[in-house]
RNA sequence: GCCAGCAUAGCUUCAAUUGGCAGAGCACCGCUUUCGUAAAGCGGGGGUUGUGGGUUCGACUCCCACUGCUGGCUCCA
């Protein structure tokens, strides 16, 4: 006897064995029509699947409200169209076609490449494919006959997936629809039909399994939805997003450029970018101050060395901007020097690749040997013999990262427990070597400066310490209206063993990191493997405008540098202690930060942010005098404010003001300069009547201290449609 | 780095029949207008069509290489 209970409460029995669709074809007709897939117990299943003869169960029919049925016909819409590309494309490769937010996508490897100019067709054989009505159709194998279906369909992809991925599965589904048979989980739409509007998206590369290794696959992205009007409202949601795009925004506002002459990835401000970076700044620097930090000044390159006592040379040798060194024929062997540190040469190849450039060198250069190697000197004599050379080398890192600098802050000096935590704050610039594919306008750069600090504390303070810099992050996210972010907490993954420092130590980090977390209530996902190299961490990551993830503000524990770097303080007991560190950027870099901001403001800043807080636009040259004295007047008490003088007609000077996104706009005429008073227009609500100059200081002084939100808007720079609600 | 696509004036607004004189709009400059809340009128300057080669009588257009940009590169069958 089965007992199944629905979303309602109500209970049925059946004395055998019986499917979704007979069940919900027992509750009604309509339903059974309507039904897209069933949740039994909390897990999606096909319409088809049978339920337990006995027991007890939950079960949910799904039909078209529930957004659970989205996912089920946008897998289904994923094999037709794979079935669709099979067709018209011979000897396609199938690997995998998941359901993702906002649609799906499907990997193939074509002989002939696919290509945008295919999608016409796709669609229209997607759609004589639906016409057909055909079920989905499960079909439950085991493992063996599972490798020879997909051997028999020629399907490579699919018997590595078996034998490799699904190893631990003894029994395996298909589906099958026409002609068309996939390895898949399931579970599907009963038919064809229950797919409504679709659209094939865009092309791209993507590696099988995601590894660089192994062979480039062409992704096709597409979406699905059940109602065209549904499909209508999420396309015209990705152009309004597209609208908001910093690179776009930051073109048209004046904010940054890029420019190919300077860099690809190498971020240049302009004034009225640089105004807000520079005001983020001084808020931050504000915050720091509160919470008594010390604000420290380093240089832009530092000795190599240094860097590889921190570790990061040569292991980030592939991310970092090349070594320059003084000697030129460090020039030609660096790389077999990084090499050599990677262990990818052993002892006696790299003296011998050695000597030979050495040799080379000094015929170009005519300088005689300079290492003073003996005939009979042995392989070991020869590379401590280089590597003392190469030691005494002076060559410069850009710095990829500020943290060696500021542990030679630290040791600067003799530390006592009494001192500490110490807590050393820059704006550090720092320069990665990004591959050109990751470029992407402000939010992945070459050079960019962290709102960086380094906390060096006792292990007993670690807790506090952290805890105030999560804090510090959620206060300056909360600030900034940004409250769409999750929380990452980094974690060693167990299988790998690229980390630096023991088991032990990381434990003890992760366990720490976590209470804290816990005690501050957050919400957070803990992910192993997504750990720094020296540490675990915890990292804010936000949701830009096209739903890509970035990761801003981070606080990552280090048990490791200080160890490398044997920093030291006197402890109560008169004996040596190590400190442990704290890395930490609430913003993570001003360049990335700024462009989320852009996004997430859609480029109308709030006023304490806003490059142009206001401007003044005159009615005629005739009233231009007193307008300057009011522009001046505002300038003193220190407000951002331009003029617009030029004999252009009010409407048109209003319209340039509300298109660079200007809060607000002082309309001045003869009216104004006779009774000594100015109209203040407000950016989205117009018009809020006429005030004297002061009562205007006074108003927005109130609301840049206040650092209100703005209104931004419901359109794009340029299609701003008046009040738009969008509040922050 | 790899896959696909793109590159015309300051502009992510674009045009240029099959290979046949590179043209508009916005912006900029000048003149006229002196104007009260989202675009006044007229005139003007601006280009080695991303860079370098090639095919051709002739290349923005076709071919090759390079540079840059855009989308993407495991939320597993």
């Amino acid at each position: 006897m089965l007992k199944v209970i629905l979303p309602n409460g109500s209970a049925k029995e059946f004395p055998q064995s019986v499917s979704i669709r007979q069940i919900a074809e027992g509750i009604g007709p309509r339903l059974a029509k309507a039904a897209i897939a069933g949740e039994v117990d909390g897990k999606v299943v096909g319409i088809d699947t049978r339920l337990p003869d006995s027991g007890e169960v939950k079960l949910r029919i799904l039909t078209k409200k529930d957004p659970e049925a989205l996912a089920v016909m946008r897998h289904s819409a994923a094999h037709i169209m794979a079935r669709a590309v099979m067709r018209l494309k011979k000897g396609a490769q199938l690997a995998f076609g998941p359901t993702v937010e906002g649609g799906f996508y499907y990997d193939f490897q074509m002989p002939e490449p696919l290509r945008e100019e295919d999608f016409p067709a796709i669609e229209a054989e997607m759609k004589k494919i639906i016409a057909l009505d055909e079920p989905f159709e499960r079909i439950e194998v085991d493992r063996n006959k599972a490798l020879d279906i997909c051997k028999d369909l020629g399907q490579e992809y699919k018997v590595e997936h078996i034998s490799t991925g699904l190893a631990e599965h003894p029994s395996l589904s298909f589906y099958r629809q026409g002609e068309f048979i996939d390895l898949c989980r399931g579970p599907h739409v009963p038919s064809a039909s229950a797919i409504g509007a679709y659209k094939v998206l865009s092309i791209a590369g993507a590696y099988w399994k995601g590894d660089a290794n192994n062979a480039q696959l062409q992704r096709l992205y597409a979406t699905a939805f059940f109602s065209q009007e549904d499909l209508d409202e999420h396309l015209k949601k990705i152009e309004e997003a597209k609208r908001r795009d910093h690179r776009l925004l930051g073109k048209q506002l004046g904010l940054f450029a890029i420019s190919q002459e300077v860099g690809p990835g190498l971020c240049l401000w302009l004034p009225k970018g640089a105004q807000v970076r520079s005001q983020l700044e001084e808020f931050i620097k504000h915050e720091l101050r509160n919470r008594n930090y010390q604000p420290v000044y380093t240089p832009h390159i530092g000795r190599i060395q240094l860097y590889q006592t921190s570790g990061h040379f040569p292991y980030y040798m592939d991310s970092q901007f090349p070594p320059f060194y003084l000697d030129p024929l460090m020039q030609d062997t660096q790389h077999l020097f990084a090499a050599h540190f990677k262990g990818d040469v052993n002892d006696q190849k790299f003296v011998d690749i050695f000597e030979k450039s050495s040799a080379d060198f000094q015929k170009n250069f005519g300088v005689s040997s300079f290492l003073g190697f003996g005939p009979a000197s042995t392989v070991e004599e020869r590379k401590v013999a280089i590597m003392h050379w190469f030691n005494e080398q002076e060559a410069y890192l850009l710095k990829p990262m500020n943290c060696p600098h500021h542990i030679q802050i630290y040791r600067a000096e003799r530390r006592s427990y009494k001192e500490l935590p110490v807590r050393l704050a820059e704006f550090g610039s720092v320069y990665r070597f990004e591959k050109t594919g990751q470029l992407n306008g402000m939010t992945r750069v070459r050079g960019f400066t962290q709102d960086d600090a380094h906390l060096f504390c006792m292990e007993e303070q670690v807790a506090a310490e952290f805890s105030g810099c999560i804090e510090m992050t959620q206060f300056v996210l909360d600030c900034l209206g940004l409250t769409n972010y999750r929380v990452r907490l980094g974690f060693r993954d167990p299988a790998s063993d690229k980390y630096v420092g023991s088991q032990e130590v990381w434990n003890r980090a992760q366990a720490s990191l976590e209470e804290v977390c816990t005690r501050l209530g957050m919400s957070y996902t803990a992910e192993p493997g997504e750990a720094a190299f020296y540490g675990p961490k915890a990292d804010f990551v936000v949701t830009d405008c096209i739903g890509r993830e970035w990761q801003l503000g981070t606080v990552q524990l280090d048990y490791n540098l200080p160890e490398r770097f044997q920093l030291e303080f006197v402890g109560a007991d008169n004996k040596m202690h190590r400190p442990v560190m704290i890395h930490r950027a609430p913003l993570g870099s001003m360049e990335r930060f700024i462009g989320v901001l852009i996004e997430h403001f859609a480029g109308a800043f709030p006023l304490w942010l806003a490059p142009e807080q206001a401007r003044v636009v005159t009615v005629s040259e005739k009233s231009e005098e007193y307008a300057r004295g009011v522009e001046q007047k505002l300038r003193t008490a220190g407000l951002r404010i331009t003029g617009d003088y030029r004999p252009e007609k009010l409407g048109a000077k209003i319209r340039d003001a509300q298109l660079e996104l200007i809060p607000y706009m002082l309309v001045i005429g003869p009216r104004d300069a006779e009774q000594g008073t100015v109209s203040i227009r407000d950016r989205l609500d117009g018009d809020l009547g006429a005030m004297t100059p002061d009562a205007a200081i006074t108003k927005l002084q109130a609301e840049i201290t206040a650092r209100t939100f703005r209104k931004t808007f419901s359109g794009s720079a340029g299609l701003e449609v008046k009040g738009g609600e969008n509040e922050y």
